[in-house]
DNA sequence: ACCTTATCTGAACGTTCGTTCAGTTTAAAA
DNA sequence: TTTTAAACTGAACGAACGTTCAGATAAGGT
């Protein structure tokens, strides 16, 4: 048998490339990156990481790298599972927070959080939520309202009575919309930045 | 003077572009896109929208689309000061998620959340924290440490007896590090995804 | 109405693109 | 050691690339 090809070098080596040059590689530049004089030779080494689902062809020939390459940050277990060593941490694929948390661009927007009425449900003021219009809410849902005029962030509710809308703190009252209830999106995701 | 140019629609063209092909435009693509027959017109809208951010050139020629582009999410203001209406989102830019969070990628992990330890800094059970490892800790930060042979997430601290970790939770108590401490990194943000 | 000038067209250029092919090299299997 | 087949080289191909240029077009100012 030949010889045979190591993945997961070329893997750190595409992830390097992307860091530095922030587009997607050609042939040539593949076959410089991965130590080849041959633009053919990357044919084969390609073809495994098309596979594995690290690259992807386009129509016309050309090349795109996925998430698994451009992505930001590792997915990796629980805390209390352990933190894994830097050495078990080379074939960990990258993860795209964009894609994870938004399913459709155009209907989505960030808010930053003001007031502690969602406060109970771990959401406090200067988060940033991540809203989705478009889609009616279901119960329990939190939501971005207008009330009788006023932006709110509030649980939905139903029953026999109508529309309700719940704080997440107890030192704020159920609301039942008086005159108009106008609904901005649901509540997707919450996000604390740090420092 | 001759005709004037619309730069908002071109911006809608080139989502509308990344939307479907998820890569960059060619000279080529951009002619047909912004409906011109010639390449050579798309050299004048270019250079305005370089200018304002949204496109960058390589040294190669090659365009590349910025996240003012690309980035999935339109951020927008306070929960309490309003919520635009559908006319207004026009030329809002997108951000990208990932880079809003993400500093450094290669030092960058994503860990679920289990236990209740850190509930009262509004951490729960099933969020993803985003931890950057390399930096030592300052107090107050949030730390994901290794005491004792344990993975745990507590506050960092330190005074005249040594380091300490307190939880956010007032059944659990501070803990000194007896044998061994290690940092796997410090939280820089929360995630909370629902349904 | 005419003039002016940025915008746009259409064609051409050198370069680089992805692809292909014949032939060489190389390491594992026999 | 010999055999064998995958890995790789180096060259070539048409197509598409970004760029450039002379000239046509068309809208705004006068």
């Amino acid at each position: 048998m030949p010889r045979t090809i190591n993945i997961a070098e070329k893997i750190e080596q595409l992830r390097t490339f992307h860091a530095i040059e922030q587009r997607d590689p050609t042939f040539a530049e593949l076959a410089e990156l991965f130590g080849y004089r041959s633009k053919n030779a990357v044919y084969g080494p390609l073809q495994k990481l098309i596979q594995l689902g690290y690259i992807q062809q386009k129509r016309s020939g050309r090349l795109t790298l996925t998430p698994k390459i451009t992505g930001s940050s590792r997915l990796l277990g629980t805390v209390q599972a352990g933190f894994p060593s830097p050495a078990e941490e080379e074939l960990i694929d990258t993860i795209n927070l964009d894609q994870y948390l938004v399913r459709n661009p155009e209907a989505t927007y960030l808010l930053t959080v003001s007031g502690d009425s969602m406060i109970e449900a771990g959401i406090h003021p200067g988060d940033i939520v991540l809203v989705e219009k478009g889609n009616p809410p279901k119960k329990n849902d939190i939501i971005i309202a207008q009330v009788d005029g006023e932006w709110t962030m509030k649980y939905f509710g139903k029953d026999k009575q109508g529309v309700y809308l719940d704080p997440a703190n107890k030192a704020y009252q159920r609301i039942r919309p008086e005159r108009s209830l106008s609904i901005g999106g649901i509540v997707k995701a919450v996000i604390r930045k740090y420092s």
